[in-house]
DNA sequence: GTGAAAGCGCTAACAA
DNA sequence: TTGTTAGCGCTTTCAC
């Protein structure tokens, strides 16, 4: 009684005990939680029934039980407050009804919107979803992905660095439902997901070319190893070629969006380039510095400079002037990407394979019309 | 053989076989797959050693064993590509390395921040977060944090709609641990790591005050439920008091951010009250209608109206004029609320029950200054 | 230094 | 209609 009351009062102040004292006391409070945990054992033994039978009940299968036991089982259980262990229930039928997400970019909404897909979709169809961040780097990556082999995650959404196909690889042989995101990984028994990114370039560049832009540039994030990143890229040199461009008249910045001196590279490039008069930016991050950039030259969009942004945002709207977007569907890449993942589970003679392309749209505001008239 | 070639056939062409047979098809796949899923029997017996001598080596107990054994075992394990199972192992040791979060909004660029501070403190200590999105609704929070506890969480990081109170007091009975961020749940043996938003927003109508503004209104999102919408009013109450103003000044205006006319009201509500020259918005969804509606009146911010906002965004400096926001230490908030759950979960004597506030910040930008000299 | 065996909480084939 | 029993893959006493 004492020696309760003593350590409750310690336990109140948050008193550290000794390392080997601790150990004790932690041992001690486990095996009491333990032993306050309710199993189904202890519903069974309440209502006078058999394991099998609670179990059965408790799962909807009531075919061939009475309706009273049924009831006593009910109410125990009620009575007990008894919550199954998911963790025996997923290691004796192999399936968690858990679907890992490694994403590589929490900052940017975009990631969010699609997060946001993802989520609804497995609520509505009884999954739970963990999620992790690559950051973009590789070996994060791949340990993210025998995390969630480990776990016994029921399937994949993967956000690829595009950095690790030998692990792609495996993860696709070893049959485990995979689908990857807005990155497309070709030759892999798995599901893709991705945008037209080709053809929301070509549609923001010819864009600022029927706006009567002559010299359009593009600048272009750092990541090399990606699709999105090609193909947007492609994107703008088809819309050129197809509009009597040739090859030299391609004007491209990369820039590093990593050191963060994007807004200086620009600037720089405008000068180096002042017959510029669009950019086609590659994405919302970029975006908000090439505008500083360009507003820190002194020069009017769009009166003396058009500007097309991949990427809808929030913000897009209220800026000055307001920005002319490419919109993708992420939160419809979200869902699904998650509807399909989780049909290839549920049915694993699901096609696999397969490729489903989503399409962006043009949303025009300000930021491209009433060029300055030239001389 | 022949089947073999039929059913593959079938299979790569994404045939669904009747009911039926897809059932038989489907467990008979799971007999192979869990017939080349590698235990740690299989290790065992390829090193030549019990289950017990590998389990010991893969858990890092060299202390007792043969550097030629642990080299053996070593190398089985990677040879076969052995993966142990979480789940077992959890089922066995009672802890699951797993976190549960319960977001309620993840369209809001704010819980990004807190996310990552969550996922990147999680990850660090060698946890795996599992999240869900409540989207303000109780049911569904209630439902999750079911959930959670059957899915045997080591502990849970709640973003709480403060609607079920019922809940949170069993939860936290339940002695899982558990962490509330953002809104306040007072009297809960649970941390609690929330923003001090009195102190936010007194100093956002301070700042106006100090600028010479004379008629501050509040703009004010509508959950009154939640500790930061009383204490964000309570702090604007607070700046005016202190400044020699009656409560007759207070000039408030509550919004239905779900019905989406927050722009007109604010219209409406800047009409019925012309005198007003500075306004405090209460969050960044809210302050974009705000602005537009300033706009859209024909209003100039910051000579007819001066304008302090509740978070800090990407894109507040890129506003015209750049807005003068209460920054929030989000990231923060995430790591402590993660770094702090994980201490409770570790140390069981670790203090409970205690209250971390984070301060918030001014970030001066042009949406204050400059006012219209009055005659 | 190593292994046999029990058991974490649950489900499901097979009996009764 | 219900119960018995044998595991799912792992850890951990307790022997040897």
């Amino acid at each position: 009684m004492l020696t309760d009351i003593r350590i409750k009062g310690i336990f109140l102040l948050g008193y550290r005990f000794p390392k080997t004292v601790a150990n004790k006391r932690n041992k001690f409070i486990k095996k009491m939680v333990m032993a306050m945990k309710v199993t189904i054992a202890d519903v069974a033994s309440k209502a006078g029934v058999s394991k099998t039978t609670v179990s059965r009940v408790l799962n909807g299968n009531f075919s061939h039980t009475t309706e009273a036991t049924k009831q006593r089982i009910l109410n125990a259980a009620k009575e007990l407050d008894y919550s199954p262990n998911a963790l025996a229930k997923s290691l004796k039928s192999m399936k968690t009804n858990i679907i890992g997400m490694v994403l590589s970019n929490l900052k940017n909404p975009f990631w969010t919107t699609v997060l946001e897909g993802v989520e609804d979709t497995c609520r509505e169809l009884g999954y739970n979803l963990m999620i992790c961040n690559s950051n973009e780097d590789p070996t994060v990556e791949e340990q993210f992905i025998k995390e969630f082999q480990m776990r016994q995650v029921d399937g994949i959404v993967l956000h690829p660095t595009a950095q690790n196909n030998h692990i792609y690889q495996k993860l696709a042989d070893s049959k485990l439902p995979l689908v990857f995101i807005n990155r497309r990984v070709g030759d892999l028994s798995a599901l893709n997901v991705v945008m037209d990114n080709v053809k929301g370039a070509k549609t923001a560049v010819d864009h600022l070319l029927k706006n009567g832009r002559e010299k359009v540039a593009v600048v272009l994030y750092d990541n090399r190893f990606v699709s999105p990143w090609r193909e947007r890229k492609e994107g703008y040199q088809k819309a050129l070629l197809a509009n009597n461009f040739m090859p030299e008249d391609f004007l491209v910045l990369e820039v590093d969006q990593q050191k963060g001196n994007v807004k200086k590279e620009t600037i720089q490039f405008l000068k180096e380039n002042p017959e510029i008069d669009a950019i086609f930016s590659t994405n919302n991050m970029l975006t908000m510095e090439v505008i500083e950039a360009i507003k820190e030259m002194g020069l009017e969009i769009p009166v003396d400079i058009g500007i097309v942004s991949y990427d809808e945002t929030v913000w897009a709207r209220h800026l000055t002037p307001p920005l002319t977007t490419i919109w993708q569907p992420g939160y419809e890449m979200g869902r699904l990407a998650a509807r399909n993942l989780i049909n290839s589970i549920e049915d694993p003679s699901f096609q696999t394979g397969q490729t489903i392309i989503l399409e962006p749209q043009l949303i025009v505001r300000e930021s491209c019309g009433n060029i300055k008239s030239k001389v």
